[in-house]
DNA sequence: ATACGTTACGTACCAAGGTACGGAGTCAAG
DNA sequence: CTTGACTCCGTACCTTGGTACGTAACGTAT
């Protein structure tokens, strides 16, 4: 269950330098190194930042960005259910409109491809017609 | 039709310094500046211009990048027609595959917030849930 | 005990897509 | 004819989310 912080990041999908850009932005916490082992002591890692870790991998999928999951890693700490609500409904609202758009690039752009195998002359209507 | 760039700008609903930028890039043509009104003649652009700039519009919506865009551009003026149909198709999967990412991510965000609002002790569960 | 793989730490660099700034010239309206 | 807005040009800077590098100290398997 004590992890390095190496095991930590596979266990993330990240990479070693990723896991410390995260803890320089405050998003996973900095134990102390224990000073058990040597001079110099080793951090050590336990399910708790493992999990947040895979948090902040979700949420990014989710469209989250970095400061949005900081904040809601604030709001949970504290305990502000409203707050984390709120702006998790923002996040599907923007979500949709973010999937209305791509599905309507994607309905276009899959048009004009079509037109453009049919015809043979002159040039795919793709660039005049997105033009507009 | 005659345009300076700033009104190229405004009919594009982009700054004068994204159009400058895009010419050094090398999307939007950089017309000699005509020497007729004065010494150093300011640039003049017309519908063409104004139809490319709207083709970079669109296309960066429908998640293509500048260089694609480039190649999109190139490919037209070349006339090859396979290989901006290739392009484009090759676009509508990353299309189709970041709209169900995007569409999943909606989904779990919507039940979480959901659960969020049902439960009155605690923590909001998405999180937690989000971080398994 | 010695070599190899990790760790810690700090700093520098990267890509994409712009955005801002400074200075000089120029055009258009009052 | 003066004022203010716009243009040109070059260069510098910004944000987001990392990635890489160098050094020194460590820990583990042989």
């Amino acid at each position: 269950m004590a992890m390095t912080i190496s095991e930590l990041a596979r266990s993330g999908g990240v990479g070693v330098e990723t896991v410390r850009y995260y803890q320089r932005r405050g998003l996973l916490t900095d134990p102390k190194p224990s000073a058990s082992p040597g001079t110099t002591g080793r951090r050590h890692y336990g399910a708790e930042e493992s999990q947040r870790l895979n948090f902040i991998r979700s949420a990014k999928q989710a469209g989250f960005t970095l400061d949005e999951i900081s904040s809601l890693l604030l709001l949970d700490r504290i305990d502000d259910r409203d707050q984390v609500r709120a702006i998790a409904q923002e996040r599907v609202a923007a979500l949709n409109m973010q999937i209305s758009a791509l599905s309507a690039a994607r309905d276009a752009l899959e048009a004009l491809s079509d037109e453009c195998s049919r015809g043979d002359e002159g040039a795919c209507p793709i660039i005049q017609a997105f033009g507009r």
